[in-house]
DNA sequence: AGCACGATTAACT
DNA sequence: GTTAATCGTGCTC
């Protein structure tokens, strides 16, 4: 059963945590199931945080954060990558929770078809790489990631204890100010 | 209309 | 450690 909007209709830091042992599971055209363990995400709440790109306030990029939760907000970055993140708090509210890394379950062939001469453990330990790896691309953005009908969605996984659990500033930001750049917001599975 | 830059990656010195 | 690849977005003129 994939986790409903109510899991995702919470605060944000909540969620990124939560969501770290849970299972991503993409169904391809073709029938065949890709799944993985999601190990690592970050934050990225609201139109104060300058990091998020809720920034912007409304705009056709960030109609989707502004969205029902539990939707997913995919976007371009750098020219070529796509990064997957969902949307988290109550409608109206804009934040969303982006996926960093995950182990792949399932699927692996498949996976490696998709990212030739990549190593097996660098499959998918990037927030670019897990969506090339699993099929992710614009097409997804403002999909219902609450029904399986979409081909996408999430499910309870592996229980990850605190103590297995690294808490640290989000990575990648240049030009964002403090404090936003150092905020603790990144969630790993050792 | 033009421009600077980015929630990254892979290859390279 | 550095850098090229590559283009949508939002801001300035």
């Amino acid at each position: 059963m994939p986790l409903p909007a109510s899991f995702y209709a919470r605060p944000t830091l909540i969620v990124a945590r939560e969501l770290l042992g849970c299972r991503l599971i993409r169904r391809l055209e073709t029938g065949e199931q890709l799944t993985g363990i999601i190990t690592e995400t970050e934050a990225y709440i609201g139109e104060e945080d300058l990091a998020c790109h809720a920034r912007a306030g409304l705009t056709p990029r960030t109609r989707v954060m502004y969205g029902p939760p539990g939707r997913a907000y995919v976007y371009f970055t750098y020219g070529m990558h796509w990064l997957l993140n969902i949307v988290t708090e109550p409608e109206g509210f804009p934040a969303a929770v982006l996926i960093r890394a995950l182990e792949v379950e399932t699927g692996l062939e498949q996976v490696r078809a998709n990212r030739p001469g990549i190593p097996t453990q660098r499959l998918t330990d990037g927030p670019a790489k897990l969506t090339r790896a699993f099929a992710i691309a614009g097409h997804h953005n403002n999909l219902d990631l609450t029904v399986i009908e979409n081909g996408l969605w999430l499910e309870p996984g592996r229980e990850i204890p605190d103590s297995r659990v690294t808490i640290g500033p989000r990575v990648g930001l240049y030009t964002v100010p403090e404090p936003w750049k150092s905020m603790p917001w990144r969630f790993r599975v050792q």
